[in-house]
DNA sequence: ATGAAACTGTTCTACAGTTGAACTATATTT
DNA sequence: AAATATAGTTCAACTGTAGAACAGTTTCAT
């Protein structure tokens, strides 16, 4: 038993970080060489939510706030992304994408999808959503599990 | 089915990226702080490895040899790991555990044990088992698949 | 209402990791 | 023997990360 799960953690991170850093790889490869794949991951995250704050990118992105101005600072820079005041709160500092960030984000993502869908024709479509789902089980326990460390 | 390739995609990078950054942010809470998760990942090869050189690391672990050459040097500094020439291929370099490298090792892997078979009771065995071995074949399939981009 | 505490985000310094070009040393090819 | 290939290192420039100190803003307790 104790040895099953040993293999099985063993198995999943030499798969894990073979799959990982190759497709990183890939990708990195793929889009405009002046985004780097943490960018990307960031515009995904400032994409997808309404009014994105730098605390939310440091919480998702298990990183520090301070490593979350530097990457910011660096796409302000880049013209992709803009800072926004809350006027009713001025602490909060909203982060969106300019018109030439959504360009370039949506070129990016058009690129990681091409590396990524050839793989798919590989898998059954039953076994594509096994998949999925394990993987998104998976992200909503570790995320409901944030403090406590057992269990 | 080209939205449904889209929505696939999207859904494995959103769960993908949580559970990489929470998974990779709780190790490093857990392994010995001067141990960076890249050189876990990076013994974690040499141990696998017979004879293990630079060459092989770089490819595997998808980065230019200077990237390897620096993670090395921080890891023999640290009296982790040896280097070893080659005496019949004096080019070339054997990368070896020093005892007191085995030692950090296995103490770092007990952490990542520690840290991720919790998340396994969740599930049934017989989905880890699929869960791996699709995992393994998309290592397999993106490895056998250097250099050709299309397909 | 005011002072303490909490919160949001930035700056700064130090370090790990990455790249790519130039380089050293060794081995192989022709 | 000279040209070429291979293994690895050095160097400079950059991205990403951590953590402490900091500034500005809001909330809360008394």
């Amino acid at each position: 038993m104790e040895d099953e799960v040993q293999h099985w953690i063993n198995r999943y991170m030499d798969a894990y970080m073979m799959v990982t850093r190759q497709v990183a790889a890939r990708i990195k490869d793929s889009i405009a060489a002046d985004t780097t794949n943490d960018q990307y991951q960031i515009l995904r995250l400032i994409h997808a939510q309404e009014q994105c704050t730098s605390t939310y990118l440091a919480e998702t992105f298990c990183v520090g706030k301070s490593s979350i101005t530097a990457i910011i600072n660096r796409l302000v820079q880049a013209g992709i992304i803009e800072r926004t005041r809350d006027e009713n709160d001025r602490r909060q500092v909203y982060l969106s994408m300019s018109e030439h960030g959504k360009r370039v984000f949506e070129a990016a993502e058009s690129q990681v999808h091409e590396v990524v869908a050839p793989y798919l024709f590989h898998f059954e479509k039953k076994d594509i959503e096994t998949f999925i789902m394990m993987f998104e089980k998976l992200a909503s326990l570790i995320q409901n599990d944030n403090g406590g460390k057992s269990q």
